[in-house]
DNA sequence: AATAGTAATGCAAACGTTTTCATAAAATTT
DNA sequence: AAATTTTATGAAAACGTTTGCATTACTATT
């Protein structure tokens, strides 16, 4: 009666049924070694048939580790960060991690929120998506000397540890194949860039290129459209309906590239034929699509799994000793993928 | 100095710099309305200049809710449930909880491992995809306890509360509509369907439909392929490259659906001429295919939005009293979206 | 056989909160 | 002006662990 009030089992309640003390049953489980094998034996199976289990909460309170990490993300529901998300979490977990998740919906005052929620449940470590981070948030990881790592965006000067691409190459990387092609009249699908370096890099690394080659697009070629097949479809309708059409069309991403396929062929604009299209991405299918993607390679499972073995090793050397606090930053190589959706511009226009 | 050692500041800080007992700065924060205007604006000043931030694992051990929710996903890497986990989050997150998350790859023992390793973080609640768990998953859940829900699938008879729709209806629905176009040459693209009762669930109301109209393909026509674009469309090459080819293609979702229209496309098999494609689910992006994929439509948005608040209900309920136990169960109405993939059966073969 | 070491265990003090109970001060009633 | 209620606060006991220190019982060393 008396125990089974709660309902849930108690290391004392362990302890008592083992017929021995708390201090035991808290050692057997975090150093074995220091218990005698008989004694491991008896709090085994108490353990087991009390149905025991550990509170974390109870052990993080005494400045342990909570086990936890948090990530924070724009949107889970994105081919992309979907295939980050999922090799960081089993990179993570292979060290026995639990993840938290949020998404801030590419608003970084939720991000901020977000971040102080993570905090109140003490993560050992917190990951974020990019580099564009509002000035609170910075200082609140500053103060909290909280271990932190930026995931998929590479920069030498960034403000925090990072693992990721430089995504100013990828728009650069882009941008010269359609020219080395020969292509002179280019358009541009991209995203919102506030608040997104992703984007940012890509386009601005894109304009610099064309710029340089005397290609810049003109204002009705450079369209704005979300990471979303739907909007991009339509936006890019709306650009090929234009009584000039370019003859390539470099994407955000690959989403868009996807998008902007559709409405050509919805058009009857062939692609590669009529018209040369590049994505940024290489999400999972896009190999795979007819005719395949060219696009520009990010190797995100990679990323992902380097980003949360890196978090791992910040967090064991924050409790190592006062970590000497340098950054961490990892470099993940981007390759043009070319595959069947450009072509050399038409001789002789 | 002395404040600073550990650098991170404590209630009791707090208390002390704003000139007050520990209780009142606790009171402050949980019950507001008990402390004097004039005390709550010291302790605010004090927290702000401590930069404090409360600790949740503290609060959690006085038997308090933990504030945090945990969900368990056979993958994120994968569009449906990159969308049901989106629409999940937010509706936990707009009830103030933090998302645990875990995947388990479709084993059912990490499944296992990982509602462990959930409780030991003592979560307020757990989400599970799907009905289909190990024995020893559905014991301990009902041991301790905690409140769960099963995401995506509805059976009137389920062990544990769930909100979702009929796989089988949707495997149902599928194959009388292709049965409707007059098809009788009807091959099927499934995965793998051990643990998987989503899958079992459309293939199983398919096949018995199938029947029912004596349409049962030949064993060569029911081949398996995961979820995933590569290797669905490798198996459907191989299908079209059989002698006989099916009329009508039913896939066990919208990737294999796309896989198998790729596939298709690369042979010169013309989608919806020469063969009907019919998907399962409706992800985003399905309608915006060229030609736009015919599917059952799914409301994933809404079911993880559904689950999520349900999920919350069945906490506050389980704190509130000690519950009636009683389960909830919600159906989700899935419907054929008919769109470009599928014709009426060519008169006269 | 006495001593020094070692292995196994227990006691009790943390850890950072919340909350019950008690108390003091202020506001209200008589 | 005394009695009562209300409002605001503090002291201290929880909550479920971990861990430093103390203790006991062995095992090896002289």
């Amino acid at each position: 009666m008396a125990s089974k009030q709660g309902n849930k089992a108690d290391i004392v309640d362990v302890a008592r049924r083992a017929g021995v003390s708390i201090s035991t049953v808290s050692r057997s489980f975090n150093h074995p070694n220091l218990v005698n094998l008989a004694t491991r034996k008896k709090i085994e199976k108490s353990v087991k048939a009390l149905g025991y289990i550990r509170n974390r909460a109870a052990q993080a309170m005494h400045g342990r580790r909570s086990g936890t990490i948090g990530l924070i993300v724009p949107t889970i529901d994105h081919a992309i960060f979907a295939e980050v998300i999922q090799s960081f979490s089993d990179a993570v977990d292979q060290a026995g991690f639990t993840l938290l998740i949020a998404s801030h919906g590419f608003d970084l005052e939720r991000e901020y929120a977000v971040l102080r929620k993570f905090l109140e449940h003490r993560v050992d470590g917190v990951a974020l998506i990019g580099l564009d981070h509002s000035e609170p948030t910075f200082q609140l990881l500053d103060q909290q000397a909280v271990p932190v790592i930026s995931i998929w965006n590479y920069e030498e000067d960034s403000r925090i540890s990072c693992v990721g691409a430089a995504n100013n190459e990828a728009g650069e990387l882009a941008a010269r194949h359609v020219l080395d092609l020969g292509h002179r009249r280019i358009a541009l699908v991209f995203p919102k860039t506030v608040g997104n370096d992703r984007a940012r890099g890509r386009l601005e690394g894109a304009l610099t290129q064309l710029r340089r080659q005397q290609a810049e697009p003109p204002e009705a070629w450079t369209i704005q459209a979300p990471y979303n097949i739907a909007e991009a479809k339509e936006a890019c309708g709306a650009l090929f309906d234009l009584p000039e059409r370019p003859t390539a069309l470099l994407c955000g991403n690959d989403v868009i590239a996807q998008g902007a396929i559709y409405a050509a062929v919805q058009r009857g604009v062939q692609v590669p034929e009529d018209l040369s299209v590049l994505g940024i991405g290489d999400f999972k299918g896009s190999k795979e699509m007819e005719p395949p993607l060219t696009t520009i390679h990010f190797p995100a499972e990679e990323i992902g799994g380097l980003a949360g073995r890196e978090m791992c090793d910040l967090i064991a050397q924050s409790e190592d000793l006062k970590s000497t606090g340098h950054l961490v930053r990892k470099k993940c190589q981007i390759s043009l993928a070319e595959r069947a959706t450009c072509l050399p511009v038409r001789r002789l226009r």
